[in-house]
DNA sequence: CGGACTTTGGTGACCAAGTCACCAAGGCCT
DNA sequence: AGGCCTTGGTGACTTGGTCACCAAAGTCCG
């Protein structure tokens, strides 16, 4: 049924009717395979994508040709930090790669420019959204300032792992994650071991004590 | 002359007539003491503030109750970020104290809403606004992460510095700034000193070989 | 003026984390 | 089986952050 996809956003609800025709005929539902960049620097966006299914990993490729992880977008959430450099028409200055296969609801600038101009509701949601994430970029950069390794790890490895606890990365994944040096998770990983928290096979980390984990974030949650 | 602070902002100069008078209506102009919390975490934002005069500094108090410096807005520059949160209903994380005395237009919710829905120039003005801030996060992570304290450092000297080539600021305050610990700037400092780029005194760091300061950082920045 | 207090800066010891230079084991391909 | 690439492990070293001090300079007041 089209447009259906609109209901996967609690901030579009409140639409009135004729926006969401607007919206729902002046977008379209693309689909991208898994690796795809969706968006890069030097290329101007010009969609702004409402993420249906799947994630996109925002990252920045740094003048010193290394990278860090920025956020992650998930299903029903939106890349719309880049609505920002398409309304202003600048470049991005950070990309987007699909981390899995991807279905998302792309509105073109025009679409998105009208309804920002016509619809109260959809202001809201687009100025919701960044205000979400700005947020997180505030509380990414305290984080890596005042955050030991270890918590940042443990704490990255829950939100990761799947439903049986496992998470499907190898340690220069989980570096680039944490914007750190594969040696530092491998000796923290093998820490963790040592404390029975995790075990560990090529390619994944097997979290069987997650108790632990959540006491060593929460510890430090808490210095408050 | 009503209204000739629109012309500080080049991205505002193209605004049709109506929306200008609409602009200098619906706003006004205020004038704040020096080390006045502009705005703060817990109190929502309710107006934009275009910098006329002065400087702003935006730093998050962290959990851990320390803080990390954000950015800094500069005359001519507006402290939009906070208007995603105003637009959004949602508080702002982190604070803003007016670092010497501060001129600005404040142009309130309604008035900004109100623009942003009649005006395109308008919302270029605010999206490419956005868009530099954002960037500037970006940069600030990717610094944070990668770049040396040396570096770091003697990159905000020279940014700090006033015509006469002094810095007015205590190690700690450099240290905040920077997000880093006191010693680490005095040991820096010494550092620079003992190869004749710095001498200090109380209070201020005087910068008596910009030349060296400018190699170590263009030296760093140019690893690309 | 003199003494108490505060602010600023300096230091050494120690720990956490990033870097460098390797090596070894596992998996993959032909 | 042999070669290659990916993944993970390790030790030595550097950088940066933390802790516990102390000393010098400035400030406030009696």
């Amino acid at each position: 049924m089209v447009g259906t996809w609109i209901n996967k956003f609690p901030g579009l609800s409140r639409l009135p009717d004729d926006v969401r025709s607007e919206l729902e005929a002046g977008s379209q539902i693309v689909s991208v395979p898994a690796a795809t960049q969706v968006f890069a620097p030097g290329q101007s966006a010009d969609n702004l994508l409402l993420l249906l299914d799947g994630t996109v990993r925002v990252q920045q490729k740094s003048e010193t040709g290394r990278e860090v992880f920025l956020y992650r977008v998930h299903a029903g959430e939106s890349c719309v930090l880049t609505t920002a450099c398409m309304l202003a028409f600048e470049d991005y200055s950070a990309d987007g790669v699909a981390e899995t296969d991807v279905t998302a609801v792309a509105i073109p600038r025009t679409t998105f420019d009208n309804l920002v101009a016509k619809s109260p509701v959809f202001r809201e949601f687009v100025f919701t959204a960044y205000s979400r994430r700005i947020r997180d970029l505030f509380t990414l950069v305290d984080d890596i300032v005042f955050q030991r390794m270890d918590v940042r790890l443990a704490s990255r490895l829950l939100e990761l792992a799947d439903e049986s606890g496992v998470v499907h990365a190898t340690h220069a994944v989980l570096a680039k994650e944490l914007g750190t040096a594969r040696e530092v998770i491998s000796r923290t990983l093998a820490e963790f071991h040592r404390r029975g928290w995790v075990a560990q096979s090529r390619g994944e980390v097997h979290l069987i004590g997650r108790a632990g984990l959540d006491r060593l974030v929460r510890s430090a949650g808490a210095q408050a």
